[in-house]
DNA sequence: TCTGGGGTCCTAGGACCC
DNA sequence: TCTGGGGTCCTAGGACCC
């Protein structure tokens, strides 16, 4: 019998890569349709919903107000970025606000300034988790081989999907863009190139709900006149350097000789260096990867100090360890490196880790060696961060394992660390300061 | 008044073993 | 007293991405 697969016309690889327009700021939008248009920047906060209502009650009490009039609340109503305090940062904008130079990962509070008038509202991750999930379900009805990259990306291999070819892959485009809009009420935008590489670049030319198409022979006049800085994987601190060197575009970064490259960036930075400037990119599509780590981590609202705010401080580390073994326990995965991870006020980030002989999903355990961990940093400075992770992750019991002890040992223990004192906790957490 | 939260991957030194 | 090479694992930090 012959288990060898037929054999195909060897087809111009075709790669797409898709982003959601404004992703955050879309689904939003859906809710208060009454705000297209308007700036818009998302990010902090909780949930304003109840908060708008009461206040339409309040002013409108003649009027039934609900959840499903949420469509009908007067834009006036709605909070503005002026005057916010804190730290959070945009996790997007929409178009309108971005003209104003607000952009994802800007503090809210310098985002007030550029433009103050601009509608804050919160992230509904359960919303935006929903949404994601249909999109993606969406494409792998048409094109199958996608390789998740976030809430709001995909790749996807068009090379081998009935009319992938055609039109160099835009007819498909246009079918996956309209199909997830009338899914979904969100335009997208999509590149599609010879590789993941390209498609990244080409699905940002056209933005929002455009489409774009880069073919080998369009490295030249679309792709060398980019900034480095386009190219996935050169972030601000390789760009500082290429810069000091005179390199600002991926043409001029094709010119340098490859062993020049090796030399100023090191053998393996250095050689990819050279690869992504020249347009070469043979990464293939993964429709499927196992977790590496989980953790869970919190800025504080001011920043705290280990003595004085050791309670507070105690409480927070607990409820970090008791959600990373939620997680870890509600995804079916238990790990061996348990670690910590502090920020301090200068923004100077240390970690911690330790490695266990087996893997464990129980707070405790976790709670207990992240405690350890904690002992081997400075706790005499100002903290604005901490985080939990446990890493080198494994699936137990996938077949045949008895799943019901397990999970009561689990239960079990968590009853545990809410009925520890705090002062127990604490001692467990900083003993030395005692 | 700077700078969230969740990840992946890479590097480099040291321990330890053969 | 001087001094091999591999190979692997652990740990800490950092760049980068969404």
């Amino acid at each position: 019998m012959n288990t060898d697969p037929p054999i195909k016309a060897d087809l111009p690889r075709r790669i797409a890569h898709l982003d959601m327009d404004a992703f955050f700021a879309s689904v939003e939008l859906l809710r208060y349709p009454q705000l297209k248009g308007l700036p818009v920047v998302i990010g902090g906060g909780r949930r304003h919903a109840d908060d708008l209502l009461a206040q339409l009650r309040n002013t409108y009490p003649e009027r039934d107000w609900s959840e499903t009039t949420l469509d009908r609340i007067p834009v006036d109503f709605f909070p503005r970025l002026a005057g916010y305090t804190g730290r959070g940062v945009a996790t997007t904008a929409t178009y309108a606000a971005r003209q104003f130079g607000v952009g994802s990962a800007m503090g809210l509070m310098n985002a007030a300034k550029l433009c103050p008038q601009a509608i804050l509202l919160p992230v509904d991750f359960d919303e935006v988790r929903r949404i994601s999930r249909l999109f993606k379900s969406t494409i792998i009805e048409i094109a199958p081989v996608m390789e998740d990259r976030g809430i709001d990306e995909v790749y996807i291999d068009f090379t081998e999907v009935p009319g992938g070819q055609r039109e160099h892959g835009r007819a498909l485009a246009r079918l996956i863009q309209r199909s997830i809009h009338q899914a979904t009420g969100i335009t997208c935008s999509i590149g599609v190139a010879p590789n993941k590489l390209i498609a990244k670049m080409a699905s940002e030319f056209n933005k929002p709900n455009g489409i774009s198409i880069v073919m080998p022979d369009d490295l030249q006049t679309l792709i060398w006149p980019l900034p480095c800085r386009k190219i996935n994987g050169v972030g601000p601190k390789a760009d500082a350097r290429l810069q000091s060197h005179g390199i600002h575009t991926i043409g001029e970064l094709a010119e340098r000789e490859r062993s020049w490259l090796i030399e100023h960036f090191g053998k393996s930075y250095g050689a990819w260096l050279h690869e992504v400037s020249w347009g070469r990119d043979e990464r293939p599509v993964v429709t499927e990867s196992e977790p590496v780590s989980m953790s869970r981590e919190t800025t504080f609202e001011r920043d705290l100090h280990a003595v004085r705010d050791r309670t507070e401080l105690g409480a927070i580390f607990t409820r970090l360890c008791e959600q990373v073994a939620a997680d870890l326990q509600r995804k079916g995965y238990a790990g061996k490196t348990i670690g910590i991870k502090l920020r301090y006020d200068n923004f100077q980030s240390v970690t911690r880790d330790v490695t266990l002989t087996g893997a464990t999903d129980d707070a405790i355990t976790i709670r207990r060696h992240a405690g350890l961990c904690l002992k081997r940093v400075d706790l005499t400075r100002r903290i604005r961060l901490l985080g939990v992770r446990v890493g080198k992750l494994v699936k137990p019991g996938t077949e045949g394992v008895s799943t019901a002890g397990y999970s009561e040992t689990q239960s079990s223990n968590s009853r545990t660390v809410q009925e520890t004192s705090q002062d127990d906790l604490t001692n467990l957490l900083f003993p030395e300061l005692d």
